[in-house]
DNA sequence: TAGCACATTATAATCATTATAATTTAAACG
DNA sequence: CGTTTAAATTATAATGATTATAATGTGCTA
């Protein structure tokens, strides 16, 4: 774990940027909720926890710049804030979303699934795939199964 | 193309809305600009042409309106604003959408392309789908011209 | 024509995000 | 060690998109 920070410490410095405390305490939160997709302010209330003192500009600068560096991933779910995400390390491409129109939960596909469809739009197109991002709309397994059986305990 | 309206319209009173004037000149706008990726402040400037006592937060309802009952898609490519996209008639789905990162244009792919991978889903994590999003990021077939070659007279 | 529901307008309010200006930190140098 | 300088941070204000509010208008139905 602490490797993984080492690592984007050193992403930083690549692009010649440092890893200050505030961002430090930043990147932390992010890996102890990479199941989660949070938005700017969600991170910015877990980092108070660790440091008091931050901002929220700061919090928005630093995830501005981690978005950069493609250490993690800005999305954007239709209501009206921005998430964050970590990138997988050494992923070369955007995961997958699946949005459930019921309970609002959102689970990642780490799979690529889209390598022939690239293929397709890239030949027909003419287009240069740099990046993707693809989501699903619908009904997730979890409320499948309260509607079908009566809500069994967990 | 009066049809179209019309059959707009019959979507409306089905769902008991009415045509209103302001309704009609804001789909107006909308067929007039099927190709473009209008932003509700775009949408208000042109349908003010055609409408002039027309109300921002007319062209807001309006709008959510139409997203609600499936004539129009409400899309985010991660600038501030949505925008908002007639929907092919007789579509299921939502059509997919190529961004390029040099010149900004967007460009739409109607087919379908992920009737596959839409089988794969469904079965592996059990997700009923409705709809989905897929946009692709990269170089679109002018950018690629204009580097490659030194640009031609249009 | 009176009553009533729906639409609309102008305006204000809200919320996420970004810019600003002053202050702090910290690396670099002598 | 002090000093200098650039980058980073903070608190706050500003912006921009969107939504809510309250007042007014429109047009059917009886």
């Amino acid at each position: 774990m602490e490797t993984r920070i080492d690592r984007i410490k050193k992403q930083l410095h690549a692009a010649s940027y440092k890893l200050t405390p505030q961002r430090e305490a930043t990147v932390r939160v992010l890996l102890d909720h990479e199941e989660d997709h949070l938005s700017a302010e969600d991170v910015y209330l877990l980092v108070k926890d660790i440091a008091p003192e931050i901002g929220l500009a700061t919090v928005y600068r630093t995830l501005e710049l981690l978005t950069e560096l493609k250490i993690v991933d800005k999305i954007n779910f239709g209501d009206g804030v921005s998430r964050f995400d970590l990138r997988q390390e050494g992923a070369a491409h955007f995961h997958h979303h699946l949005v459930c129109l019921e309970c609002g939960a959102v689970d990642e596909i780490q799979e690529d699934l889209l390598e022939d469809v690239e293929g397709v739009v890239e030949k027909r197109w003419n287009f240069q795939i740099k990046d993707h991002r693809l989501t699903f709309h619908g009904i997730c397994w979890r409320c499948h199964d309260r509607s079908s059986q009566d809500s069994p305990e967990k």
